[in-house]
DNA sequence: GTATAAACGAGACGGTACGTCGGGTCTTCAA
DNA sequence: TTGAAGACCCGACGTACCGTCTCGTTTATAC
C-alpha cells in the first residue's frame, strides 16, 4: 500500500543491469499523465488503464513503477509538494510572508489542486499518505513557526503570540479558501492577509513601520 | 450524477400515493449506516452491499432512494452539515466565538469528520456536490461576517479590518487543524483561537477589557 | 414449488366466506395472459410483472392463487391439456387414428406449442412438473395401447406387433416433428402416418382393406 | 444474443495476437462446467457464479467468450452435439440402424439429455438456437432418409414407403420416449425398433430373411 | 344500514443473479 | 530485461426479477 517517499521511483533495482534499460523517461510521463487523469476524474474516478492510454504506455510499465494506484497517487503527491525554504531576513514580515507565499502558490498550481482533495481523502484511510502528508505540512508548518519565534525573540512581537495559532490562521485561511471556497489568493493577498494577521500581535510601536 | 440536495428523499415522488409507502424511517438507518462504512473504511472502501447490510436492508431499498453511490453519498454530507444560526449578543467576541464554535463542533464529530474528506474529493469533481458544499459552507461564513460588521458598525473594531480575511482565518485554522496536521480543536481551544484573531482588529481601548 | 394437478385453484378455501369474494374470472384472464407472455418469451424471459400487466392485475392476485411463477406454469400447461378419450370403433386403423390426432391437435394448437418446450424444460429440474406430464402422457399413450392391444386380440394385426412400439414410433413422429424441425401435422398427414404404420403390423390379407 | 455456431470461440479475434493469449483449455473447462452445472440444477438454475466456481475460472472469462449465459447454452449445446456420420453397408437394416443409433446414444449420454430440454425452451424464442438445432437435426436425418432411399432404389422396399415418414418415425420414437417418458432407448432395443419400423415396408419376400 | 373481512391494484421490501468494469497479476511477443 | 498488449481472478456496481409485505380502495356477506 506505501512506498517510500522522496525516492523517485519506489522499487530499488540493481546498478548491473542486463537486457533492455529501464526507459527513465516514462517516469515523468507516467506521473504527469496520472496528475492530468485525476486532475480530471478524480482519483476515484481514474483508472490505470486511463492513465496509461494518457501517456501512451502499458499497464505494466506502471505497475513496474508503483506497486499499486495509491502508490503512484502517493508518488504524484509527492512530486508536486516542495518544501518550503526557510527565509531570515530579519524582516518578521518578510519572512512570514516568505514562509507562507509558497503554500499560496502550491494550492494554486493546478496539479496540486488537482491533487490535494483526493490526496486528503486518501490519506483519511491509508496511513502511509498521511504520513507523507503530515510529514510535508509539519515541515512547511515549522518553518513559518520558528519565523514567528525568532520575532518574538527579537521583541518585534508580543510575547504572549502563541506562534501555532497564528501559522495555522494564515495557512488555513489560504487552504480554506481553496478547499471550501474555490478560491485562489495570489500574491497580493496573501501579503494583506499576513499584514492583517501580524497586527494580532503587533507591538504597539511596531504597527506602522512596515509596509 | 446528482440529486436536489436539501431534499429529505432524491427521488421526487407524487403526493397521491398508492402502493405500500416507502418505509421513511430507512432513510435515517440507511444514511448512518453509510456514515459508519464510509468512517470505517473510507468512501472508496465502502460498498453498496456493505452499507445495506449494516443497514440490513437490501440493495434495492438503498436505490430506490438514491441513484448512485454518490448520490447517497452527497445526501449523507448533506444530512451531517446543520447550517450555523446567527447570534447576536451584543458582544463582539461572543458573536464570533458563536459562529465559529459550530464549525469546530462538525469538524470534530466523528460523522463528518469522516465524510469531509470524501466530500471534498466528490466536490472537486461533481458541480452538484461543489455546489452543495459552497452553499452551505458561504451561509456559515456569511453568519461570522456579519458577526464582524456589526462590530465595525459599533465600533468594537478599527475599520480597516477586512471581514472576511478575519473569518477565513478562524474557519481555516479550524479545518486547516483537522484536514492537514488531523486535530480536532475543542471549545476551550476555540476560545483561544478567537480571542488571539480579535487582538488583529481591537481598537487601543478594547484589548485589555474582555479576559 | 408445486401445486395439487387438476384443482382448477392451488389454494383451497374454505366454504364459508366473508369479505369480497375472489374474482373467478381472473383465473382464465391470468392464464391466458401467462400463456401469451410465455408464448413470446419462453418461460425464463416471462415476467410475473408483465404476466400481471397483461392480464391487468396486481401481482398479489397471481401470488394468491398459485404460490409461484412455476405453479402458475404447471396450471396453465395443465389447463391445455385435455385427455385423449377412448375410442373403440371396431376399426384398428380408426381406432389408432382417433387416439393420436388429439396428440397433433394438442401439438398444433399455439397455446400448447408455446408452453410444451418451457414445459419439458422445468420437467427436467421440477419432479412435480415432471409428474404431472408423465402421469398426463402416459394417459394419452394408453388409449393408443389399448386399441393396438384390442385389434391384436381380433387378429387384425401380426401377433408379434410389440403395442408400446407401435405407439411410440407415431407420437414420436409428430412430437419429433412439431419440436425438433417445426413442423405441424394436419389431419391428412396423421392420417397418411398412421396408414404407413399400420403396414409393419398389418396381417398378409388386412393390407389392402382399409382406405 | 447469439453467436457463430459451430465456431470453436464464439467471438472472432485477429490472427495476429498481442498480448497473453487466450487459453485454449480453458474453453473445454468451461463448457464442461456447464454443462455440470446445467445437469445438476437445469438452466435456469445454473448461475455463471456457480458455473466459474466450477470451473475455477473468474467471471469476466466466461463472459470474454459468450457474451451472454444464452450463448454460453447454444455453445455449449453444439458442442455435445456430433453430426452422424453416413453408412452405406448395402444392408437396409444395418444402414438405418447405424443412422438412428447415434441420435439414440446422444439422447443417452448424460451430458445432452440434461441440455436437450432447455435447448428446446430456447430455440423456441431464439432464432438463432433454433438455426444451429434445426440444421443439426436435418443433417442428422437426412443420413437415415438417403439410407432409405437406397433402398428403394435396390428395390429392398415397397416403392409406396415414405421415406420422411419412416425416419421421423424412428427419430421421434427415441426423442418421445427421452424427452415424455423419461426412458432411454438401449442399443438393443433400437434395432428392436429398426426391426419394427422396416416391417412396414418390407418387400413380401424380404420379411423372412433378416431377423 | 352498517360493520366486517377478504380481494384487489400498486408498489416497497429483502434477496439474488446478471452483465460490466476496474484493480492487480501473469504471460505472450517484439525490441 | 523492458515494454505493449491483453488474458486472468476477484469483487463492486447498478439493474431486474422473485416472492412477501403493506397500503388504500372496493365489494361482498353478516349483523
Amino acid at each position: 500500500m506505501s512506498g517510500s517517499m522522496g525516492t523517485p521511483v519506489v522499487v530499488e533495482r540493481p546498478t548491473l543491469r542486463r537486457g533492455r534499460p529501464r526507459d527513465d523517461r516514462l517516469d515523468a510521463v507516467i506521473v504527469s499523465a496520472a496528475v492530468a487523469e485525476v486532475g480530471a476524474k478524480g482519483w476515484g474516478g481514474a483508472t490505470i488503464d486511463g492513465i496509461a492510454a494518457r501517456a501512451g504506455v502499458g499497464r505494466g510499465t506502471i505497475y513496474r513503477r508503483w506497486p499499486s494506484k495509491t502508490d503512484l497517487f502517493q508518488y504524484a503527491a509527492t512530486a508536486v509538494m516542495r518544501p518550503v525554504e526557510a527565509s531570515d531576513s530579519g524582516s518578521f514580515v518578510e519572512d512570514l510572508f516568505a514562509a507562507v507565499l509558497p503554500i499560496a502558490d502550491m494550492l494554486t498550481r493546478p496539479e496540486l489542486a488537482a491533487l490535494l482533495p483526493s490526496l486528503l481523502a486518501e490519506a483519511a484511510n491509508d496511513p502511509s499518505i498521511r504520513q507523507t502528508l503530515r510529514t510535508f505540512v509539519a515541515q512547511s508548518r515549522q518553518q513559518a513557526i520558528e519565523a514567528v519565534e525568532r520575532a518574538r525573540i527579537r521583541g518585534d512581537i508580543v510575547a504572549s503570540t502563541d506562534a501555532e495559532t497564528l501559522v495555522d490562521m494564515l495557512a488555513g485561511a489560504l487552504v480554506y479558501r481553496r478547499l471550501l471556497l474555490g478560491e485562489a489568493t495570489d500574491a497580493a493577498a496573501v501579503r494583506a492577509l499576513v499584514r492583517q494577521a501580524v497586527q494580532s500581535c503587533a507591538t504597539p510601536t511596531s504597527t506602522e513601520e512596515d509596509s
